[in-house]
RNA sequence: GGGCGAUUGGCUCAGUGGUUAGAGCACGCGGUUCACAUCCGCGGGGUCACUGGUUCGAAUCCAGUAUCGCCCACCA
């Protein structure tokens, strides 16, 4: 294997080597970047690097990623996308796939400028002040001091992207495909230029699309205004003669071009055809009927502004009207040629309802609840407006889209994202790509003198008019950019080499899965779903995960204006990255929202202190009689030294891998992380260690028996920290590598093979939860009677034949346990207790403790009687269920119409429970 | 106006038809056992939002209602 980029041997070592002990404290601090180096230098991120290791014929396994916007420091939704990629990309790696997660930025443009302009503000400047080549050069000084913080942040995640290849939006690779991909569309008809009604944010100065403008709340004003008719004789308006019009916008009145009322409404039948003058401008418009009026609201009657309202505008198309602007960019009034050119729209809205009132046409005002679009950016109200720009036909690229979703070619987790997506995709307009701002793609097309448009793919430029041949001189190019969400559709193939038929796009395109938020499925998922398949012909990904955003403990997003932002830097910080992951992953469930508190941090935190210390015990723990070059190389535990317990451990991790492989498939990543971490803790440390302690204690064993049980310990270890991996990757590596390692692992868990799921469960494995059942009994009895923990009682156990091997084989297990000194008897051999001992049922074992002190006869009169309540307390539990039991048997229909299976269980279950009843009876001489 | 989601112990969340609904945190009691007090043991705590239906059996399936949240939408 070639160590051209950095020896595959050395990294191991620099975590640790094989059967070193480790500190006695976590600190990932100490680890982590340690780690990271490691996996740097072994060049492992990479689908061909030199120590991928991937397995011949394995499909790539390539995930997409939204790059996240150059605008500055990560969030929280940035740590979970990065999370939950990483997650998938380390678990294909392990399987052996060539992964390919390829990093990168979006230069965000209308954001980026947004940002940018508030930095400017400080030292007093403006977009304008600098004219744009001075604006881009702060530009790019911006985001090449963002890119490296930013990409330092997502390496402290974890995240194992392959850096080599790390794209940006605005690198000549996207441009190109930026270029070639509109002059594609437009010789196709699907792009094209046309004035048109477009969200005009007077803040940003620039248009945006429809997905930008927010729909917010307000309570407004509704105005009522009289429009006076024109008399058809004379040609003046008529004093007493008017249709009132209600309307929220007063200033529109300017623009006005029409009145319309509903064709069926009988009060304005007769004015249908008539002229009314409009105030101010005195312009003569006329009375319409369209039935897009509803009678029910305002007065009727609706003037028509088509130049700036959106259902005016559909209005004005389908009666001719004319088309009047007279807002301006900044959104004064403007060409209106009256005395309000130049006022500020609101200015201009206060004053003319002024002089309304005074000229007595103010016929009412009312408070109205109303929903006004908003700029996502700035928040500026949105105007809409006619405007010359870009767009893309949608139509034919939203219908393959839906076909591949409906074909199963791609599919959505969640599935029922699939309903939202069917209804926008259904539902969608033609997407003004055209902005007015710098920072961006320059759209490629150039107008000549006589209003030829060429698209050039060409980097110059076209040679000459596409039309008339007029030279390249004589041409200028437009000076809008394009929408950022332009080139980020263009992802999954541009950043492969697209329009060039490279190799890296034949073997990674379409990618396996593409994971982002929900919040940005119409931006990005649909886009790039819409422009892959129509450009790279094939939809861009066989499958999208949707993950839900991270709110704050209360459940609101986060926002900087909140300040309830979480920085993932500070979290890693306090916690460790890993720590981090675990508290993005646990308890969560695709597409569903998740509330994010410092707790679920150190529940991650204390998690991996505990996987530590762990492996610090098994480490510690290894019998004598390996020495340590024995226990540098793994070796499976002898079959025939194994114990119940042993076989119990071993038993656990093999269930273990199977259910978390059942999450993998499910794409659950919480639940693979629950599954795990009641794996590792309550099972493997809580019991699996435990047990192994006496074994390993016991100096009476043979070698062979103490070794076998620190195998199994390291066998199930090794196989946790495996599953982990991909989730916690920092700790887990550095526990690994001072594990005992087989013959053919690497020397880095990243690229270690993932478990397989083994053998069936040991025989004994439902005997031995029998006995833990047991030992939780007697603690629970103990600690009910309120014995001192450290005193060990005399207990008698008895249990059924069949049970005595391994009831014996785990005695000394019990007895330290449970802190008692046992006896082994038949079950059968059972005979009241004597009074004043505990009294333990578990299922098939049950055991008599005497409570009284090693040198004084007999329980205290305390004890007894806490005993006697504990009794009645679990002889009203199991009477309670038996009576369930009972009653269910005693239906015949249950018993004819259940699957044979459960009346057979339940009938099982009705005569332990009675054996159980009678025994506590006994017990308790009832 | 349409659509989607949520509603389970004090909090955050699992659990999609089958015995006794789970976990972590918080809470109470007890613990300096030689991996871990970022820990260990034990315990209390839920009529699974409500109503009706299907079923031998419902937190789980169906219908409806309520509350909260989100998305989409051209009543000025």
């Amino acid at each position: 294997m070639s160590s051209e980029r950095g020896t595959t041997s050395e990294p191991g070592r620099n975590v640790a080597a094989p059967g070193s002990q480790l500190p006695k404290a976590y600190v990932p601090a100490d680890v982590e970047s340690r780690i990271y180096e490691c996996w740097l230098a072994a060049d492992v991120f990479a689908p061909d690097g030199a120590g991928a290791n991937s397995e011949p014929g394995k499909e790539p396994f390539v995930v997409i990623q939204p790059p996240p916007n150059i605008t500055g420091a990560l969030h929280l939704g940035h740590a979970l996308t990065l999370t939950l990629e990483d997650v998938m990309v380390r678990h294909a790696r392990m399987e052996g796939h060539p992964t390919l997660w390829l990093p990168g930025l979006d230069h965000a443009s209308i954001a980026a400028q947004y940002v940018l302009d508030k930095i400017i503000a400080a030292d007093g400047e403006t977009r304008e002040s600098l004219g744009r080549e001075r604006y881009l050069e702060r530009m790019w000084t911006f985001i090449n001091e963002t890119r490296e913080v930013m990409l330092g942040q997502e390496r402290r995640l974890g995240a194992s992207a392959d850096w080599s290849r790390l794209r940006f939006t605005m690198d000549e690779g996207s441009a190109k495909a930026v270029r070639v991909s509109f002059k594609q569309l437009f010789d196709e008809g699907l792009a094209y230029r046309t004035e048109a009604l477009i969200n005009w944010c007077p803040g940003c100065r620039t248009s945006v699309s429809d997905l930008e403008v927010i729909p917010t709340p307000e309570t407004g004003t509704l105005w009522t205004i009289r429009y006076h008719l024109v008399n058809e004789t004379t040609g003046a308006p008529d004093p007493d003669a008017w249709i009132a019009v209600a309307t929220t916008r007063p200033e529109t009145i300017l623009g006005d071009t029409a009145v319309a009322v509903h064709p069926e409404d009988d009060r304005y039948r007769d004015l249908v055809g008539r002229k009314v003058r409009i105030p101010f401008v005195d312009r003569d418009v006329s009375v319409i009927a369209d039935a897009v009026v509803e009678r029910a609201f305002g007065t009727g009657a609706v003037k028509i502004t088509p130049a700036h309202d959106k259902d005016d505008h559909q209005t004005g198309k389908r009666h001719g009207l004319p088309m009047l602007t007279i807002l301006g960019d900044d959104a004064t009034i403007s060409g209106s040629g009256t005395e309000f050119d130049g006022l500020d729209r609101y200015e201009a809205r206060k004053r003319l309802v002024g002089e309304l009132e005074a000229m007595g046409d103010l016929e009412g005002a009312r408070p109205h609840e109303m929903i006004l679009g908003r700029c996502q950016r700035s928040n500026d109200v949105i105007e809409p407006r006619l405007k010359t720009q870009w767009f893309v036909k949608t139509e034919p690229l939203a219908a393959s889209s839906l076909e591949a979703t409906r074909g199963g070619r791609t599919t959505i987790v969640p599935t029922r994202f699939e309903k939202t997506w069917e209804h926008w995709l259904t539902n969608i307009h033609d997407w003004n790509v055209s902005r007015q701002l710098w920072w961006g793609h320059r759209i490629p097309a150039w107008y000549c003198p006589d209003g030829h448009v060429s698209v050039s793919s060409e980097i110059e430029g076209p040679a000459a008019c596409d039309t008339c041949g007029r030279p390249a001189s004589e041409l200028t190019q437009d000076p809008d950019i394009f929408d950022t969400w332009y080139s980020s559709g263009l992802w999954p193939f541009s950043t492969l080499g697209w329009p060039d038929d490279t190799d890296d796009f034949r073997r990674y395109y379409p990618g396996t899965v593409m994971e982002t938020g929900y919040d940005i499925i119409f931006f990005w998922v649909a886009r790039m779903m819409m422009l892959g398949i129509h450009l790279a012909e094939k939809p861009p990904f066989r499958k999208v995960y949707l993950h839900g955003l991270v709110k704050d403990p209360t459940g609101q997003k986060m926002s900087k204006s909140k300040g309830n932002i979480v920085d993932p830097l500070e979290a890693i910080d306090q916690t460790g990255a890993d720590a981090l992951r675990f508290a993005l992953l646990n308890g969560t469930s695709p597409g569903n929202d998740q509330k994010f508190s410092s707790e679920r941090l150190e529940d991650g935190r204390n998690f991996a202190n505990k996987l530590w210390n762990a492996t610090r015990f098994v480490l510690g723990a290894r019998p004598a009689s390996i020495d340590d070059a024995r226990a540098s190389r793994r070796e499976s535990p002898d079959p025939a030294q194994l114990g119940p317990a042993e076989q119990w451990v071993l038993a656990r991790a093999a269930a273990t891998v199977a259910a978390v492989d059942r999450a993998y498939e499910d794409d659950n990543f919480g639940e693979a992380t629950r599954v795990l971490y009641d794996a590792t803790w309550s099972q493997y440390c809580d019991w699996g260690i435990e047990l192994a302690k006496v074994r390993l204690a016991d100096g009476s064993l043979p070698d062979a028996a103490r070794e076998a049980t620190w195998w199994s310990l390291v066998s199930a270890l090794d196989t946790y920290l495996r599953l982990l991996h991909p989730i916690m990757p920092f700790v887990t590596e550095a526990l690994w590598a001072s594990l005992p390692h087989a013959e053919d692992d690497p020397e880095l868990l990243i690229v270690a093979r993932w478990p397989r799921v083994g053998k069936a469960a040991a025989a004994t494995d439902g005997v031995v939860d029998e006995v833990l059942t047991l030992i939780r009994g007697i603690r629970n009895a103990r600690a009910e009677a309120g014995i001192e923990p450290g005193r060990r009682l005399a207990a008698s156990i008895r249990a059924p034949a069949e049970m005595a091997g391994v009831l014996s084989a785990l005695q000394p297990a019990i007895d330290r346990l449970a802190r008692v000194d046992s006896s082994l008897s038949d079950a059968a051999a059972t005979e009241a207790d004597p009074s004043g001992r505990l009294a333990v049922l578990a299922g098939r074992v049950s055991a008599s403790l005497d409570p009284a002190a090693g040198d004084s006869a007999g329980a205290s009169e305390e004890v007894a009687a806490r005993e006697r309540q504990r009794l009645e307390k679990e002889l009203a539990e199991v009477q309670a269920r038996l009576d369930g039991a009972r009653s269910r048997l005693a239906n015949p229909r249950f018993t004819e119409r259940a699957p044979a299976a459960i009346v057979e269980g339940a009938r099982k279950l009705e005569a332990e429970l009675a054996e159980q009843s009678a025994r506590l009876r006994a017990q308790l001489g009832a």
